[in-house]
DNA sequence: GTCCCTGCAAACAATTTGCAACCCT
DNA sequence: AGGGTTGCAAATTGTTTGCAGGGAC
């Protein structure tokens, strides 16, 4: 795994112990974004069989605080997690499937938007869900969520 | 209640029965919006004591399947209501106190931003979360949510 | 009178919390 | 050795579901 090192570079810089639950967790992530808690549990337990799905909520909890992951919550589902902290890309949504995509944002700061002002508040981030239908669920609307 | 006429009619145009319940919960939620359904059990048991929470659960599924009500999802907190079904407005929220104010939509149209293209997904609609510090949380980080 | 809707209870899913044992440093 | 982390269990919160009685039409 190259990006192990990575993971323990930046485990080490948040003051964060470097425990192979938190590797197993990032790895999974990186592999796999967009994993559900429960999905990362299914993901890890293959190399890690000890491992319980709170020590996952814990270890993602964690991750989330220090900026290691981030976590977005689709409408009607469960958080989601991913490795992508650097930028300020959105999300689109199958409602049909429940897939996720990356969406780039197109103007590249945060927030993309234009913030809204006059509001008495101070707007720190935009987040922004896409929903729509992908092209495999098109014409079979009868699929459920994956 | 000047409303109740009007919901009234927009009940039966749905071919949905008119109940005390339905019409508390609608003016409950016209009355103070964005609230959750226990906010709206909590304000509609003054009027209606005998109802259930589930009964309230019941009823804003059935009416935001019928479009009286737009239901969206805060990150981290429950489920919100809303009556302005009629536009496209996104919302902003306070992560101190979790206060949610309604942000029109500068363009007027859904979505109101560039729609992303070669995404291999048909885009019909974009949800939109600020998130920011309100002016009354500011120089008291200390607060919960309300 | 018919059938939709409510009340009640129970189940369910996602997530959080408390504490002793463990292992990273 | 010491304290941050994990494993385990239980509790919590938010929401859905199944069924019998009651109210809207």
């Amino acid at each position: 795994m190259t990006t192990a090192n990575t993971w323990t570079e930046l485990l080490r810089e948040r003051r964060l112990r470097v425990t192979r639950q938190r590797l197993a967790v990032l790895d999974a992530i990186a592999e796999h974004p967009h994993l559900s808690a429960e999905a990362v549990h299914a993901a890890v337990v293959r190399r890690l069989p000890e491992i319980t799905v709170q020590s996952v909520y814990t270890v993602l909890h964690d991750l989330t605080a220090n900026q290691l992951l981030r976590r977005f919550d689709p409408p009607g589902s469960a958080a989601r997690y991913e490795a992508r902290t650097d930028d300020n890309h959105h999300h689109a949504m199958c409602t049909v499937c429940g897939r996720i995509e990356d969406v780039d944002c197109a103007r590249g700061e945060a927030p993309c938007l234009q913030a809204p002002t006059g509001l008495g508040m101070e707007i720190e981030a935009a987040d922004v869900v896409f929903r729509g239908v992908c092209r495999t669920c098109v014409g079979d609307r009868s699929r459920q969520p994956a």
